[in-house]
RNA sequence: GCGCUCCUAGCUCAGUUGGUUAGAGCGUUCGCCUCACACGCGAAAGGUCACAAGUUCGAAUCUUGUGGAGCGCACCA
């Protein structure tokens, strides 16, 4: 009996020491597990690339749960057999790393971008970026990831970028990805453009007016952007503007003077909002540039890049928008314009990083196009992205978030992907006056990159594949592409999901990864989201030194249906703490019951042939034989909360609850054929549960199994899964 | 407005294709330091499965409707 079982299992001592001994054999690496023999060479690959957290600070719940539901499919593949890889590696998450960077600037220096320079500014992201790795890093290795790190990647490192060089010009090639001017959402804070996904609506109360611009009465929140309006737009079969038709000239008098407008018959108008005529201001404002597209109006800027008013507001030129708009509601009122107001309530877009108030602005920008059919192929984008989750080829869990996906692609518009920060990939286009190159920096002089960088889901998006070492045709992208299972939070299925299927099937012309398991949010005790701000964070590092990783993991898997939020709270892992030691117990038990002590060395039972169990003991067998069975067709099927929850359950409540009790007493017995014979037993019961239990709670499993007479591997993690279809009597 | 999800024990949630007395964890009550474990053991209380109608031999599970909660997308002139 070894010393270490005297106590009380201590997950803080054991841990990292398994970690580290795992890590010097080699055996997270497929290929070394092939040299070893553990693996056979022409055995089925089953692949994993680990969503790469940011590198913004540190890890939270959320990819604490991720990580132990995709550290338990790969552990479960690798015990059977197949040439098993989990690709690690992080995200430079251009503005949202940038943003950290530069707020922290602001506090300690008071300092913006400009004052550092592109250069300085990049060299501090750069280490900030590398703490963020390391601190990454290690709380991967602390939750007991069995990642390959022989294969780490990062999306701005020399293999990445060349992949994302290579994809834009192929795609550029394609005429897929075009530069323009067009409607984008502009982040007066952030200084830079952000794609539709990266808004998030907040809800405001504020005053609706109602003016009078000539014979109509228009309806406005945004009295600030109306100086250049000089479109009148109403539905056509609107029944009270009749007599008004399409192209109509009329004089009125508004803001700043006489103006003349031009009436214009348009469908997009909801007759029942407001009066039914609203005047348009196609410089900032989505629907409003859609309606001057269709008719072929002019657009005027009002707004500039840091929300201040242009000349054409005349005396209000130069101010902030939001102190302008007083001031213009009472002009308007004195020169008898306004009509009356009402309190209103809507939803303004902010930008999720800086939580600037956006303000939509035509700009030169680069996107990729969704709706164009791509020549040689005669199918779009957007119909790319269709068509793997329409036919299932692309396996989405839970089913249901398919309909969520389908809804969204079929609102995609055109994919605006330059940013006008500096933190990220550079557009790899370069100019010199009129000449353009894309993709390649040319040799010779005078030419200027584009100082725009790409959005950062550009290079996220090609992660299943530039991890694997595309462009080249490396033996990893033979082997291991198209990838298994994809496992994220549902939040991003859109952001991530949705473009490594875009970028996968133009680049590859076949699909990321065949199942994506999507988990759901972690809460806390109360249901609240956990944030800094509230101060109910749960460091993993921290739970992981308080109650142990395994107690993590487990706590955060039981019961935890995909798709579905959940609530975490200490209490919850300290009871898996309980279960660690339990079965910490129960090997002490097995350990010191199963073998006896002969001249100070130890003997195990040398183990009857399958007839000298008792019926009994048959019985016992069979019922852990459908145990696993039942565990491996839920482990399939992507039910680990289902899995674990019956593991947990035969291990205390069967195993130790009724097996060990009725044991005693042949334990204590002199019958010594059937003392040995459920020595046997017990024996193999508990190495057989270690092994089903393994891919959840790794690390005391394994300690336990290094002193297992049953021990026939290195370690457990290359041990062998319980076989069902054989039986454990074999 | 379009779409999705949820409503099961005091709390948090399971319940896979409809099938015997509806489960778990935590909590509560009672009794136990029984030589594997007090990070434990034994026992107990606790549910008209939101509501209504329907399909069925049979519904927590399928259909429709009502009510409540949450989320996503779009729009907001």
């Amino acid at each position: 009996m070894p010393e270490k079982f005297m106590k009380p299992y201590d997950p803080a001592a054991t841990e990292s020491r398994i970690y580290a001994a795992w890590e010097e054999s080699g055996l997270f690496n497929p290929d070394e597990c092939v040299k070893q023999g553990i693996t056979p060479p022409d055995a089925p690959s089953y692949s994993i690339v680990l969503p790469p957290p940011n590198v913004t600070g540190r890890l939270h719940m959320g990819h604490a749960l991720m990580l132990a539901v995709e550290d338990i499919f790969i552990r479960y593949k690798r015990m059977q057999g197949f040439r098993t890889l989990w690709v690690p590696g992080t995200d430079h998450a251009a503005i949202a790393t940038q943003s950290v960077v530069e707020k922290q600037i602001k506090k300690d220096e008071n300092k913006n971008r400009h004052d550092l320079g592109r250069e300085e500014l990049l060299k501090r992201i750069g280490t900030f970026a590398a703490e963020s790795h390391d601190m990454i890093v290690s709380q991967l290795k602390t939750m007991g990831a069995s990642l390959d790190w022989s294969r780490e990647a990062f999306t701005l490192d020399e293999t990445r970028t060349h992949a994302v060089r290579k994809i834009f010009k192929d795609m550029y090639d394609a005429g897929l990805i075009y530069r323009g001017h067009r409607i984008v959402n502009w982040d007066p804070k952030g200084q830079t453009t952000i794609s539709d996904d990266e808004i998030v609506y907040q809800e405001e109360k504020t005053t609706f007016y109602y003016l009078k611009y000539g014979p109509f009465t228009i309806g406005t929140a945004r009295p600030e952007t109306k100086f250049g309006d000089k479109y009148v737009v109403m539905h056509p079969a609107d029944a009270r503007y009749e007599e008004w038709k399409d192209g109509q000239k009329i004089e009125l008098e508004w803001i700043n003077g006489p103006i003349e407008a031009t009436i214009v018959k348009d469908e997009s108008i909801d007759m029942e909002f407001g009066t039914g005529v609203m005047t348009i201001t196609p410089w900032h404002s989505m629907v409003d540039f859609d309606v001057a597209e269709r008719h072929g109006l002019d657009k005027e800027q009002i707004i500039d890049e840091r929300g201040k008013l242009l000349s054409i507001a005349g005396e209000f030129a130069g101010m902030k928008i939001t102190e302008a708009r007083a001031r213009i509601i009472e002009k308007l009122r004195k020169k008898g314009l306004l009509v009356s107001e009402e309190s209103y309530t809507h939803n303004i877009a902010t930008a999720e990083r800086t939580s600037g108030i956006i303000e939509p602005q035509i700009k030169l920008q680069w996107f990729v196009e969704v709706n164009k059919k791509i020549s040689g192929r005669n199918k779009t984008l957007k119909e790319l992205m269709l068509e793997p989750v329409r036919s299932r080829a692309i396996k989405i869990v839970p089913e249901h978030f398919e309909k969520t996906y389908f809804h969204w692609i079929e609102n995609l518009r055109d994919w605006c992907i330059s940013r006008q920060i500096w933190y990220g990939h550079r557009i790899p286009v370069w100019y010199r006056g009129e000449e353009i190159s894309v993709g390649i920096e040319p040799k010779e002089a005078g030419w200027t990159q584009d100082e725009d960088t790409l959005d950062t889901w550009f290079s996220s998006g090609l992660w299943t594949f530039s991890t694997l070492g595309w462009p080249e045709q490396t033996d990893d992208l033979k082997r291991y592409h198209p990838t298994d299972l994809l496992e994220t939070g549902y939040d991003i299925l859109f952001f991530w999901i949705a473009r490594m299927i875009l970028m996968t099937e133009f680049a590859l012309n076949t699909i990321p990864f065949k199942t994506v398991y999507l988990h759901g949010l972690v809460r806390d005790a109360q249901g609240r989201k956990m944030s800094k701000s509230l101060g109910n964070n749960l460091d993993p590092l921290d739970i992981a030194a308080k109650f142990g990783a395994d107690a993590a993991r487990m706590a955060l898997v039981v019961g935890n249906t995909p798709g579905t939020d959940m609530r975490m709270s200490e209490d919850k892992i300290k009871g898996y703490k309980h279960f660690a030691n339990k079965l910490w117990n129960i090997a002490r038990f097995v350990l010191t019951n199963a073998s006896e002590e002969k001249n100070g060395s130890k003997t195990w039972p040398s183990g009857p042939e399958r007839d000298h169990f008792s019926p009994r003991e048959h019985e016992l067998l069979t019922e852990l034989d459908t145990l696993a069975k039942e565990m491996t067709d839920d482990i399939e099927n992507h039910r680990v909360y289902l899995a674990a929850e019956k593991i947990y359950h035969y291990v205390w409540h069967t195993l130790a609850d009724k097996i060990i009790e009725e044991s005693k007493p042949l334990l204590a017995g002199t019958d010594s054929v059937k003392k040995e014979s459920r020595q046997t037993l017990l024996l193999r019961l508990l190495d057989q549960s270690l092994r089903l239990l393994h891919p959840f709670m790794p690390f005391v499993t394994e300690e336990i199994w290094q002193s297992m007479p049953t021990k026939d591997a290195p370690f457990l993690m290359v041990a062998r899964w319980p076989k069902p279809a054989k039986g454990l009597l074999q």
